[in-house]
DNA sequence: CTAACATTCTAACGATGTTTAGAATGTAGA
DNA sequence: TCTACATTCTAAACATCGTTAGAATGTTAG
């Protein structure tokens, strides 16, 4: 075999990845993904799709290693097949919300106020959780919380939020968070709260984001 | 608008990135592209494509905003909009690598001996290099050495090698290096070089690997 | 064993991407 | 202005992908 069909070879495999993560669905699943193992249906219905389609997603997903299945009882369970596929959502992600225009002008229309993290505001934050000047507030599913949160964080999912409004503090500022930049939960989270009277913000920021940034992060129940 | 369709924007900006990287010889132009700034021809000659093709490949890069272009009299010049998109393309070949059986085994096939470098090796390879226990050696073009190279590095393009193997010591290691895992360049070089009696190593970072592991680089000629 | 259920497989449609060749554009130099 | 040249644009053939619906698989509970 010559060199050049070598090298093509090597490439074509580079590029599996690439079309694995060139559909706006898949990237979806995977944000999910990096939230913790998830089966198909709860994919589906948090994606937004058919089972089925998802289960085709899912499926090409798994061809290019990014995923991986397990059966458990009448579930399937899929999961991200490493940390460094989560790693990839974020760049990915990061490198579109750098170059592309329309991805920015998007993100300013859905969130008025943009709380994006550089690697000193996340130290600060953590410092300031450490000491209980803020609360951090995981308005994720419970399940997600106990998959992996923030150091210190608090798990109250947002639905629960207006029922449990009492255990929170009203002289202290409570930062909300969820599954990253593109998830709404923690602005609408932040919405509830500001009108209830507490001092709410929320950060771009999800689990992947921390990890990526090379930060701890907790896990188990609350 | 609702929030479905929001989101639906979202990734799908984020899969611009992802689709222009989903093909094999945009992936190989964008690695020829991490180690400097190229005209069309170039590109097309190096990638072993057509330049009409090279130049629809291109354009899909430009779309996707992961290359710009600038003309220079006759020339049309292409260059990465970003150091982020090296660290990208670094990325996704990583993630590939870790997970992509074949990818592993056609690696295996070609290159006899890998070479990685984990973060430690690579910072005592630097000390190595500055103490002048090993002389370290940039295979690649000219202008790709002067556009960066690794520091104490000497530039000896492979097609040069044979003609000015007298300037190199036969009493010390010889590291090549060249564009990165998948470039052939330096493993040329390192069998030249132990025909002639040199002790010749070489290993798998390039340019890119090495600003991706956050480490400093030179720039100049030699 | 049967029924209910989660998921995948198969087949089909239109939409999109890759590649090639020929025409068109824009620049440099005579 | 005319010619040579690098590059892009256009059109067309062809392959691949996304999506949907219906059939098939494998598991649990009765």
């Amino acid at each position: 075999m010559n060199k050049r069909a070598l090298k093509d070879l090597l490439y074509e495999q580079v590029a599996r990845i690439g079309k694995a993560t060139s559909s706006p669905k898949r990237l979806e699943l995977l944000e999910i993904l990096a939230q913790g193992e998830k089966t198909v249906d709860v994919l589906a219905a948090e994606a937004n799709i058919d089972i089925k389609l998802a289960s085709a997603h899912l499926k090409v997903l798994k061809e290019a290693r990014l995923v991986e299945a397990r059966r458990e009882g009448r579930f399937i369970i899929y999961r991200l097949s490493g940390s460094d596929v989560s790693n990839l959502w974020v760049n990915l992600r990061t490198v579109a919300e750098e170059h592309l225009v329309e991805l920015k002008v998007a993100m300013d229309q859905i969130f008025s106020t943009p709380e994006k993290l550089d690697p000193q505001t996340r130290r600060g934050l953590l410092d300031k959780a450490r000491r209980g000047d803020v609360v951090v507030l995981d308005v994720r599913p419970s399940d997600e919380y106990a998959n992996g949160h923030l150091p210190y964080a608090r798990s109250m999912p947002l639905a629960e939020i207006k029922k449990r409004l009492a255990e929170l503090p009203t002289d202290k500022e409570i930062v909300a968070y969820c599954r990253g930049p593109f998830c709404m939960l923690s602005a609408e989270a932040v919405q509830l709260l500001r009108e209830h009277g507490y001092q709410a913000n929320k950060v771009a920021d999800g689990l992947p984001e921390w990890l990526a940034a090379g930060l701890p992060i907790e896990t188990g129940e609350s």
